[in-house]
DNA sequence: CGAGCTTGAGAAAACGTCTTCTTCCAGAGG
DNA sequence: CCTCTGGAAGAAGACGTTTTCTCAAGCTCG
């Protein structure tokens, strides 16, 4: 075909280099079992000897299956996403699978590009990890016969479903951590509140503020976007109000690198001076300075529980691959060295160590 | 085909609709010159309204060109080739293509795997832009016939193009930039040394130091591996030997961030103490705490670059793109607050101000 | 007014694989 | 010995496009 090379190697090629049949030669390609063992390694010898690869499109357009899933993530940049890939593209390796990964940049023409180009290349199953995504265009999936799984979006029709993660324990570990050194003054830094799973985090931490009995002022919660810039702003404004809190949660860890920014810059000491708590637990937040407190979502449990929604058949040759679909994506505090006493402690007299260790969970 | 939902709606269906033939729909679908307005029209109103998106596979297979360009990265945690990915995502979405992304995690059976795969989805071209790569493999795609573009490894077969990265002059600006200020012990972390990218910067480094007349000991190059962790064990290595360097370079950010976490572990101020460098300017650079100076390499050149090298025929829809194909993608320094005098500054009298505007260039 | 063009549109042959349907052969049971 | 059964391998028909022919008009120009 191309003007270099001869990449016209095809299943018709080794059938006539073994001797056989070009039947035979897909049979033993796919594992067929009813093929004389003498005969397939024959096959095998021709194929390995003339380079031969399967043309995928092929076997696509004539099985109906692509053996392709899609995951549309909001920004590849911020840390949180690559993650998620990451173990997305494990788990699907595992299932027989491939990732085409879209990203929508939070730019609706975008999105429905990413959408277009699932749709074309005809994946099996689409999961959708963006925060926040049209309805109109996981519609328009559904309407081409293809299932989606997106998180925290229950209640959807038949062809599509969700996961849910449990924001509730982790973040309400968070506050109780914050609450048993002593800290009432928790803001709660959050993200764009259009956002499904930004109202989500909002509400946990409101409902465990609640649960300890501390009210909160209306402007201790400060909207973000999920971003460092989103997280400095915001923070800046926090520090800038009359009454400063004595600690932070924040939507994300992102954000609370953004908050970080802003409290060297402006000299106060972390956790001296202010507390900080992220959410995701990304692998950066081992490396902050200092090191972060913050919630951890299991990224592996959140794609194995994505993929096993979709159904997909697994492959022949892939190991059928255990279930583990819990239903509810657990999160947990995972306590480092941003938080601490507040600074005018009631509590106790020595004031040797800068932090307590209390639900704590060293990793 | 799939036993929900009539996905059945292909070209023929159209042309029925339209009352036209199929091959007019064809053409009317890929901008063919001599069509028919009227006709056009009408074919375009029948797509529509049967939600007709062509089969890219059956397409692929036909003509024999799969609109797919691969982009083999060493990891995807990294935070450096999440922003390598973006730029070129954007850069073959302008061209008409897609990208198909695989990871090789250092595991030569990933690396083969993923060679695999993209022989095997016929891409049209293949960038590798992992650090450090299994030379066969890069053959084994050639003799399937697909270009490869790398990164500084030139000298290859005819089929494989190589791009080059400018990295003396950002990192002699780097040099120059502490020099200036007064640093004369300063070190270097590298990252793995078989790998050409690694050996290149230190090489860099090595020849500006040479350049200023500054004789480098042994112990003040460390080997790292361009993470982290890495970064940290390269530091705490470096601060326990007898003689402190009063300012470090690193081989990249994430090395650099590696560092910051040990300087901070270890009450050393920043950049009073000492001063440290990076590499790339990922995106992340700018909150790290102290906020960080480092090299510039524009991805977006890089990127660019490639995707001319490999000299993909522009799609029939897409505008030609401009070929910025500089032969060199350059580096420049981008000062932030991690650098200042040493702390025995033989210099200055007044003291106030703790960085020093130099080659300045702030962002 | 007819011959030679140009233009627009249809018919059919690829493209490389899977899969159903056949065919063939050998062994077993009658 | 003949037929029946079952397994193994071949032939051919999809799969959904693109693309090259082929053909019929509609023009222009002599």
């Amino acid at each position: 075909m191309g003007v270099y090379g001869k990449s016209s190697v095809d299943i018709r090629t080794v059938a006539r280099r073994a001797g056989v049949s070009m039947a035979t030669v897909s049979r033993v390609m796919n594992h067929a079992p009813t093929v004389d063992p003498k005969l397939a390694s024959r096959v095998l010898k021709a194929a390995k000897e003339l380079h031969y690869t399967p043309n995928t499109q092929a076997r696509a357009l004539v099985s109906g299956r692509s053996r392709l899933v899609g995951l549309i993530v909001s920004e590849i940049i911020n840390p949180f996403f690559p993650e998620l890939i990451q173990n997305f593209e494990d788990a699907t390796v595992i299932r027989g699978y491939e990732l085409l990964i879209g990203s929508t940049n939070y730019s609706p023409a975008r999105m429905s590009q990413c959408v277009r180009r699932m749709v074309e290349r005809k994946v099996e199953g689409v999961a959708v990890m963006t925060f926040g995504m049209d309805e109109d265009l996981l519609q328009e999936l559904a309407q081409c016969g293809i299932p989606v799984v997106s998180v925290g979006r229950s209640g959807t029709p038949k062809l599509s479903s969700s996961i849910d993660v449990d924001y509730r324990s982790g973040i309400r570990e968070a506050v109780q951590h914050l609450a048993v050194m002593g800290h009432r003054d928790i803001a709660f830094i959050s993200g764009s509140l259009h956002l499904n799973a930004a109202r989500q985090r909002q509400a946990a931490y409101q409902a465990a503020m609640v649960q300890i009995g501390i009210k909160v002022p209306a402007h201790f919660i400060i909207e973000g976007d999920h971003t460092m810039e989103g997280g400095f702003a915001a923070a800046e404004r926090l520090f800038s109000s009359p009454r400063m809190p004595t600690a932070v949660i924040c939507s994300n860890d992102m954000t609370a690198i953004g908050v970080l920014h802003s409290t060297s810059g402006r000299g106060l000491r972390v956790p001296k001076d202010i507390s900080v708590v992220g959410f995701d637990d990304i692998h950066m937040a081992r490396f902050t300075v200092p090191p972060l407190t913050t919630v951890r979502m299991a990224c592996s449990d959140l794609a194995a529980a994505a993929l096993d929604a979709l159904q997909l058949k697994p492959s022949g040759a892939a190991k059928p691959v255990a279930t583990t679909a819990s239903p509810l994506v657990p999160t947990r505090l995972i306590v480092r060295q941003t938080t601490g006493l507040p600074r005018k402690a009631k509590l106790p007299k020595s004031r040797t160590r800068t932090t307590v260790p209390t639900p704590q969970r060293k990793d």
